[in-house]
DNA sequence: CATAGTGATGTTAGCGCTATCATTACCGGG
DNA sequence: CCCGGTAATGATAGCGCTAACATCACTATG
């Protein structure tokens, strides 16, 4: 008395096992079992836990494979053992150094563990990076890298509500319940600030581009620098939305010269707009440091090499990845991490155009 | 008569449809279609196929997915269908602009169209390459996007066997079974050989580093130039397996003026070495282009602010990385696209630097 | 020499989704 | 009023793999 219509369907036929590639033509585990004469979950395990098959028959398992074609289906495997052995990493900008060379830290510590990143790209937008998590979560990630700390409410509740381990990188955040691996950006522009300071400088100039948040903690740094100094003015700081570039650094040059500022130093918030302003003050025969300094963040491979040399504060990008990647496996594996803030310092390093 | 052992299991029991929250917590499909009370294919349909479904239904499918937290398991779409929606792409270098800037143009193409990219680094190595094609294999990737074309005899055979289709870029390929989209970069290198001897250079030297394939494609480009016009001698040739960078150009004009060379204009395989070679030139005093010229390639951001501008040829690698993902979508749908060989040229910029 | 232990392999069931076919309701035309 | 056609939804059966348990052969132990 089955629930199905009667003896329906004549005789359950021949069960007509065709085994051999499926749909898509690819060869399947159960193909290389067959082949081999053995079932399919001794294939399996050559492959994820080669230690519990017997030499001769691994090797014997693995050739045939490979004489086949055969290549596991992820999907299948995703599925069936409800890990994806993959992680979101998303990340503000492609163009910017800086987020490549995290980039490549995630992905050194990453993939020898078997890992596989999925790289997004925010365009510095939060509606952006929501719009992205919805879509990696399909992915079932084992992880999730995030840049910065501002978030969309939707996003934060996608995070919390299903648990994937998240790993937030660049800013640090005070919340103990979330993990951050990053430095201070408002420490670093109170270093750059304190060094001008030193030097003798008291008209110094802030620019700030793209406005992110990281580019706004540089400024705060600024400005409590010069506060405790009695030397901040409003009128020193010029914010613009657009895209960081060089050519965006060599037309402020151009038009701190136009508006005829008394500025003696200008610190800019990133090393694309200093270079492009060390470029452009070239040009214009402006003396730097002797007529402006000048001043950078980040520590681009260029800076090191403009006429004058650039002094900029260096910001540990490749270590940040790597250590963000070491605290998320650690997740994935259900260890706490030794510390869930990782402040990762920062490197002052004064050059020629201050 | 059943080849299954006769009643076997007493009876079939009550079936434990136990189906709230999967095991990994997540609601799934039958959940919101049990909530809604309909069947799990018309929850598939209304996200899938929506002009199937009533549009009030379908609404209140979407509203209570959103309200359940429910999202789509991709391993279980990816498996069921035999379709990933996933391209590979593999590129030589991330820290290289020319290739991000490829990617940006491949993403720009396949994201609207629902396609995520799967983002490989070969590191300039065809092994690396051939690792990382077996491994992007088993996420039966519907598409395959590389970077030139010379790759090993192993991954030639997976790519033939398994048949995803597969572009190739930056590089041209004659073979008329392969698929890509690039520019000559033989051309490129003969353009500017041919610009410097228009403009009165008679011993022009070549750096090439990296020693890729596309690097030595110029190569080849300057010394047909130069041989056709007699000029080429091979003691002008500086070949490096080192990668690029900016220090190497600036170690170069050490070097060039160590070994006391007696050229009159140096062609260096890209601007990152050129724009070193500048910036090395103002150091050292060497008046770029009297005493000596320089010229690079590819058009980086800098290379119009240098002083002097750097003389380049621009590659059109955001649009070969559009071209080669449009190519590829029509590939997956079956489409042959309209070209199998696509060529979209190079530009030559003439700068103060030649 | 019975027994528990260990190592190697197999059986079964099901992950969450979609292809395929089936079903149902409703429509207009002869 | 029957019929075929269409639009909307459902039932069933897997996709290719692995978790969990089962089995089997062999070894060490008292």
């Amino acid at each position: 008395m089955t629930t199905r219509g009667g003896d329906g369907t004549a005789t359950p036929a021949v069960k007509t096992r065709k085994p051999r590639s499926s749909r898509t033509g690819r060869a399947t585990m159960a193909d290389v079992a067959e082949r081999v004469g053995i079932s399919a979950i001794t294939v399996s395990r050559a492959f994820k836990r080669p230690e519990l098959v017997m030499p001769e028959l691994r090797q014997r398992i693995l050739d045939t494979a490979q004489s086949m074609g055969y290549v596991p289906n992820q999907a299948a495997s995703a599925l069936a053992s409800a890990r994806s052995m993959t992680v979101a990493v998303l990340i503000p900008s492609m163009t910017n150094m800086v987020f490549v060379e995290t980039l490549a830290g995630i992905h050194d510590m990453l993939l020898p563990r078997g890992y596989r990143a999925l790289i997004g790209v925010t365009h510095y937008s939060p509606e952006e990076e929501e719009r992205l998590i919805r879509t990696y979560l399909q992915f079932q990630p084992d992880g999730i890298l995030l840049t910065g700390t501002d978030h969309t409410a939707v996003a934060r509740t996608y995070l919390s509500a299903l648990a994937s381990p998240t790993v937030h990188m660049m800013e640090l955040l005070d919340d103990p319940d979330s993990l951050s691996v990053g430095c201070s950006q408002e420490e670093g522009g109170r270093l750059m600030t304190t060094h001008l300071l030193e030097r003798g400088y008291r008209r110094i100039g802030f620019v700030a581009v793209q406005l992110d948040p990281r580019t706004l903690a540089r400024l705060d740094g600024y400005r409590h620098a010069l506060e405790e100094a009695g030397l901040y003015d409003e009128s020193r700081v010029w914010r613009l939305p657009d895209p960081s570039s060089i050519h965006l650094g060599a037309a402020m040059i151009d038009r701190l010269m136009a508006e005829n500022t008394d500025c003696d130093a200008v610190f800019f918030c990133n090393d694309d707009l200093a270079q492009g302003a060390l470029f452009q003050c070239q040009r214009r025969g402006i003396r730097v440091p002797d007529q402006l300094a000048v001043a950078g963040f980040n520590d681009l491979p260029a800076s090191a090499w403009t006429t004058p040399t650039l002094t900029t504060v260096a910001t540990p990008r490749y270590a940040i990845g790597r250590h963000a990647a070491a605290m998320l496996l650690d997740l994935m594996d259900g260890k706490e991490p030794p510390q869930r803030r990782l402040d990762l310092g920062l490197t002052f390093i004064a050059r020629e155009s201050t």
